[in-house]
DNA sequence: TATTATTAAGATAAAATACTCTTAAAACTT
DNA sequence: AAGTTTTAAGAGTATTTTATCTTAATAATA
């Protein structure tokens, strides 16, 4: 798998944060629900973004999280630094501590390329982009494809 | 993680198989202690390439497994695939079952594309090939780099 | 002020992955 | 035939990841 479950649930609850209007708390419990993850998991998960500054919290009623102004011009990719950290985007596919372009394994030169692309792939847009983008192409961010952009 | 670490253990071994002379048997042993994988470990993951017909097992001494002629021709992919299964090239990024072009989440259309760069690069040269390869460019196999490809 | 709705935090549990140990089976050597 | 070297197979342990449960803290509302 190329991203842990965390770090899927911490972008699917981004996505799903992405097109609300400015300044509104969105409760986990109705992100949990809709994008039917466990209400605990993804609270520990939004609590990592919202360490990072990537997200704002509010408690009490009407509370709840949102992404923060960093969050919105973030992309899917810091996200994932956030959650997995940036392992992937560095590692040796292989695992060799060793390896780099001066004694490189097997992989080494095809990997640094794809490695590459994945970031670009999840640099390329900001979350306030795919928002945008979202409405009218009306992705999908649950099984069931029960999720409206609005 | 891109691969799990069986898998990754697999390809250290198949790799370190590749370049032996036609026939030769090679033992676990030599290679946990080589390659630095635990011996019981690794005699798991082989077990499933022997199963698989990608290897090729002898008891007793002298002893020890080699790639059969469907490994030696056999890409990086086909040991992926028979240790970590397809799933990597043929799941969504964000696990969601019902994602395709027809209904796609909003990494869809970029997945599609780098998730088969993974593939090609994985399927780009064959066992056999990067062994040749290998004899000049001294790959690296462990994290030390005292590995020789003679 | 008491109640309720919410996130925060910590403890626990379950599942998956990674690793180890023990015994059995096969094949060689003497 | 007995002993040795090796893979095979199964059970067991450890660690990490995923998920749940409980309590605390914060903020709104009545």
């Amino acid at each position: 798998m190329l991203l842990s479950k965390s770090c899927v649930y911490g972008l699917r609850a981004s996505l799903y944060l992405a097109p609300k209007k400015e300044g509104e708390f969105i409760s986990i419990r109705e992100m949990s629900d809709k994008l039917d993850i466990s209400f605990h998991f993804l609270t520990k998960i939004l609590q990592q973004l919202t360490a990072d500054g990537l997200m704002e919290s509010y408690k009490g009623p009407n509370g709840g999280v949102k992404l923060s102004n960093k969050g919105k011009n973030a992309t899917l990719f810091d996200m994932v630094i956030a959650i997995d950290g940036p392992a992937l985007f560095t590692q040796c596919a292989l695992g060799l501590p060793g390896c780099g372009s001066e004694e490189p394994c097997p992989l080494h030169d095809s990997w640094v390329d794809t490695r590459s692309s994945i970031e670009n792939m999840l640099k390329k847009t900001s979350l306030a982009e795919i928002a945008k983008e979202g409405k009218e192409k009306h992705f999908r961010l649950t099984a069931s494809g029960n999720f409206s952009w609005k």
